[in-house]
DNA sequence: AACAACTTCTACGACATGTAGAAAAGTCCG
DNA sequence: CGGACTTTTCTACATGTCGTAGAAGTTGTT
């Protein structure tokens, strides 16, 4: 999967925290403290989309939005750098090792919930 | 955490692979299939010491090797993608969601091993 | 000493990313 | 409508990382 640098985060931070689409302009404001041209936001706008990770609509001011959640993104990094790592059970005992005690929890829940039966279809 | 490019990759893979510290040359002829010159492997050696990930002795041949195994790697940045992404419990709840039976059952096992007592200290 | 192997230093090209100007295209008010 | 303002597209450039290796220096060996 791309990687994003440091300005193509930013960005998509606000984009996955955003309600619904935002325009350029409105991203260069929410980004104010960077000052940036407005050129600047669409560069990295067109490079995120070539990435997959934002869409735009044909709206006059254009608007732009996250094709997936912040969520999303994060599980499925976890999920890839897991899978190209040999000993994936090696890898996820130290992961597990590594969770503090509420997201031990949690993980037992979710993973409780998810199938606990042995027996797989 | 610094990242690693395609030939660092490699190159870490034969040490997290060796049994013991590997020399230069070694790598090299492990690595035979990308005709590199010992320079290369040496600057590209170099520049993983300098990431924090291999260190060497001072033996003649100087041997190299890496400072954490393969699985704590992963383990440590998949920890990494999960602290900065806003949500940690929905990202976990999606990370599961997409681990396969065997890894969930494992998962399972590990969290009830480490503490599947409710309370902490 | 002479030679071979290894190590260090330096360099260079390709690519990713942050940054933005110039120019084209669209929007809007009077 | 026409000019002024905004947005979009194109193009460019600086910097940093990474793959790659030559040149020069160091060390081991015979």
């Amino acid at each position: 999967m791309a990687s994003l640098g440091d300005l193509e985060r930013a960005v998509m931070d606000r984009l996955w925290s955003a309600e619904g689409a935002l325009a350029a302009p409105e991203l260069r404001d929410g980004l104010a403290e960077r000052g940036l041209a407005l050129t600047t936001v669409h560069t990295v706008l067109s490079r995120l989309e070539q990435k997959g990770f934002v869409v735009h609509d044909d709206a006059r001011p254009r608007r732009f939005r996250a094709r997936g959640t912040r969520e999303d993104h994060a599980a499925e990094l976890m999920h890839e750098v897991l899978g190209q790592a040999g000993d994936r059970q090696a890898v996820l005992a130290r992961f597990v090792g590594g969770v503090d005690a509420d997201e031990a929890r949690l993980l037992r829940e979710l993973l409780a919930a998810a199938g606990p039966d042995d027996a797989p279809r």
